[in-house]
DNA sequence: TCCTATTATATTGTGCACAATTTGTTTTAC
DNA sequence: GTAAAACAAATTGTGCACAATATAATAGGA
């Protein structure tokens, strides 16, 4: 294989890397988060409406997407999914009729108990140490707001 | 905020590291992608593809799927749809009939020469350094074969 | 041999992502 | 005050992921 052909080989790319773990990581969230019924992208919702409603703030559809960087296409539909199953509230603001705010029910707030377990049960029986994690955690963040302050990505 | 919440906190979970970066990064193959008019997903196929081709190797559905950790649910319509643009050929294998083998075209390998410019002109401009990249996928990748060293996730 | 288990792919259905467009509201400029 | 621009969310449509099931072929065992 010549340094060409190396540069298209599929473990030589970091996209794939991420690609692949992150889908194993979802993997292993996936049956715990059975166990509360959510999907993982609905368990991230909830993570930032749980983190908002302790302190106080509200969260509007577009809080969510700039914290989690989607967009109402995927936000709106989870929305109410989650609504109809009573964990969440979206409400019209009667200020700016434009906004939307989403809030936890209690039912909703209930859930975050049996969240609290999750991150210590994914781990448990893994062999991976916390160190580790939070090395890699702590170099993900930094190459995303990297990625982030280039700006829109161009056919360039 | 208590040494309990900041367990849940969005910003301490490695998996939205992982999800946050592995969405800013195949947005940044998007545009240069689109130029061939292949999804990420179609591009990783066409990798493994290529990869095999030069080799002289065939590739069935199956080798897609362990390589790629997809299924035949994610493979099939994909393949479908670059079969239909003539990238590559689906052959049912004459001596295993359940066997289906896919292989690129001569268009499908055409393609490979413009794909060989996007790593390159991916990180053009970032201000990443090579370095900096080898070290997160080697770390990436020992992850992932930790992972998937554990066996079948459980709700345990 | 026949019967069962296994294997390989395909199909069906749900829920994201994301682009593009739409609807309705508010802001701004004039 | 009105028209144009900007904004927020919703809608529409495509293409993954992935679970569950179906279909069909092969392999193995009695």
């Amino acid at each position: 294989m010549t340094s060409e052909d190396e540069r298209l080989a599929l473990d030589n790319q970091l996209c794939f890397a991420l690609y692949a773990v992150n889908r194993a990581v979802t993997a292993r969230y996936r049956p715990l988060l059975a166990e509360l019924n959510l999907t993982y992208p609905q368990y991230l919702v909830m993570l930032v409406l749980w983190e908002a409603d302790q302190e106080g703030r509200t969260v509007r559809v577009s809080d969510l997407g700039k914290r989690l960087r989607l967009d109402s296409g995927t936000l709106t539909p989870l929305l109410k999914r989650l609504a109809e199953r009573g964990l969440v509230t979206r409400q019209r603001d009667t200020s700016d009729e434009r906004v939307v705010t989403v809030a936890p029910t209690g039912q909703g707030n209930a859930m975050r108990s049996k969240a609290m377990e999750i991150p210590e049960r994914l781990l448990c029986g893994t062999g991976i140490d916390q160190e580790r994690i939070v090395a890699l955690r702590e170099e993900l963040r930094s190459v995303l707001s990297l990625l982030e302050a280039l700006g829109e990505p161009s056919g360039r």
